[in-house]
DNA sequence: ACAGAGTACTTAATCGATTAAGTTCATTAT
DNA sequence: ATAATGAACTTAATCGATTAAGTACTCTGT
């Protein structure tokens, strides 16, 4: 391997005039400095990214977290696709991104002991169970923490806009005749708190009553679930004209069961779902749903998790929310 | 931050005897390792990974090679499935993982100067262009590497076993009665050319005969462009009786071309997928498609690359080929 | 001609941990 | 009694890079 003492000697020069050299420091004359860049071409030097974080405290290398617990792992798509984001973002910047976990081998660690170990900059919390105690922890410690989807006080977060998404649902469907509205929604988390909590206020401010019993749990990215939610729904002595999915994978297990009742969409059933994946537009009919701004998350929270890494004295804690769009598919029947 | 230092002056030893206490070295007398250890709980002793990395030339770190230019990103669910049991299973043995890109930052490295730079231990290799030459230095340096889907030579590799998997949907829709099969095919790789080969070799051991024009090229995970082959399929004067997709997400695509000629699945159109993933079995009706076995590439890929690096001086590079299964859905009519 | 100011370097400490090569002391063997 | 053995440490070098502090030399102004 050939280190920064290898073109010290092939320049006749001392380590520290290379290191200088190759990071641009003023002290240093043009013609050697220039000397001393091809020298370390010709001999195909690479900086040692652990040598230098060592020394400088600073690693170039941010923790994503994804809990391996809840559900959401890596394999949905609105997950992997924020992901991606804050991946391209993050190298865009000059970061590379680790996965941090809980348990490392042998040796038992929580989020904040791995991100330490690893001399990780920041981490990226993107999918986790927000009321365990280890993430608490690694939010309140010195590390810099950006959360998708959840804030905790005085620290930076991304959120997506679900209570104006959800007020965009509403209206949609209200304004093509709906006044019985289902929700299925998901596990008890803030995202569902404050969809439940828009859907309810847009549809009293629209004169909408709501029956309890059209207001149904079901599990995130589970179309099981959200299957049996359908079926408790159809059973009802009045059924509502439209159904709320917690999300498009949700509904597709909505949609086998309407199958089976023979109920067509949306002919006989309205439906309408939440994320706006790909696949939702894929589908026939095409899903009307809220497109999240996935892409926008991770690149907002990579970008603001390394402002914060890099202007640690300055830092102000912010929430920022990413807009989504309603895609407007054929799944909502206008009636009466 | 706690260092062993630290420990060494809270005890009243050298550091070294506190690393060799810590590490379980021998010559520790066992009193004086419990001693250090217990004050090293006390004093929330962490280790640091980056320290020792420099130290013994072991990082502990993996890195992950999603490559950006292929349409076949993290977000596919054949790939995130691999990605989250390559983590799984490299966190199992004590190792991180780090995505390996082309840029990071301002200074340009290929894949092999950045997982150099970042002191990889080895490289799993997911989705890439195997044609470009950067792939190919990665692959022929020091560094070990397992590749997923694609072989080079004298060097590890985990497939999907293409073969067999055309072969037991070619004898399944052959049992059924077809005799007409088209197959659209992903863009030109390996898994392409062994997927065509293996088509074109059970059909001619069942003695059926395909012509040329039933044989279309579309792009991987692309409904859009399956679609268009699809199209071009329903327009030949003698149409086939069943179409064989590149992968379960293309045979949307294709789905809702049939839909819009009015042609349903599966009473006038047989089709099968392939991929096998969670969104194909939920789907009405299930595709019929062959899963490949995804994680458990993944955590083949993790644990081979890993006893590489533990074992590199009797290594021997092996091509491992992980099993799937045909999923009978019913999207394939018994005919004639 | 000489103080003072730059310029262009070098020296040496440092980051945190590991480890080969000593050192000390007690025990055992002869 | 003395040498040899072994247990339980310590010393010091090392991994590769950075950086504060120091040095040598040139140039400028008076």
């Amino acid at each position: 391997m050939v280190t920064i003492t290898d073109i010290a000697k092939a320049c006749g020069v001392s380590r520290a005039t290379v290191s200088k050299a190759l990071n641009g420091a003023p002290d240093i004359a043009p013609t050697t400095a220039e000397r001393i860049r091809d020298r370390a071409k010709e001999l195909g030097y690479l900086p040692n990214a652990t040598a230098r974080a060592l020394k400088v405290g600073r690693s170039y290398n941010i923790g994503v977290l994804f809990s391996d617990a809840t559900g959401g792992g890596i394999s949905h798509e609105y997950f992997s696709q924020i992901l991606e984001s804050v991946k391209r973002e993050s190298e865009r910047l000059g970061y590379d991104i680790t996965f941090i976990g809980k348990d490392l081998g042998a040796m038992q660690m929580d989020y904040y002991e791995h991100a330490k170990y690893r001399n990780c900059d920041g981490v990226v919390i993107a999918s986790a169970d927000f009321t365990d105690p280890v993430i608490a922890r690694l939010v309140n410690s010195e590390i810099p923490t950006v959360t998708l989807d959840y804030t905790f006080d005085s620290r930076t977060s991304i959120l997506s806009d679900n209570v104006r998404g959800m007020e965009a649902l509403v209206r949609f469907v209200y304004e093509r005749g709906h006044r019985k509205l289902a929700f299925i929604h998901g596990e008890s988390t803030s995202v569902t708190q404050k969809r439940i909590a828009s859907f309810k206020k847009t549809c009293a401010s629209l004169g909408i009553s709501v029956p309890a019993e059209y207001i149904r749990p079901a599990v995130f990215h589970d179309p099981r679930s959200s299957g049996l939610a359908t079926r408790a729904l159809l059973e009802l002595p009045e059924r509502p004209t439209c159904i709320f999915y917690p999300d498009d994978l949700s509904f597709l297990g909505g949609m086998s069961e309407l199958e089976r009742h023979g109920i067509s969409i949306p002919k006989d059933m309205s439906v309408v779902g939440y994320d706006g994946i790909p696949l939702s537009q894929i589908l026939r009919p095409r899903l009307t749903t809220y497109r999240q701004g996935a892409a926008r998350m991770g690149s907002e929270a990579a970008r603001l998790l390394i402002e914060q890494i890099e202007h640690p004295d300055t830092w102000l804690p912010q929430s920022i929310t990413v807009e989504g769009e309603l895609l407007e598919g054929s799944t909502v029947q206008t009636i009466g």
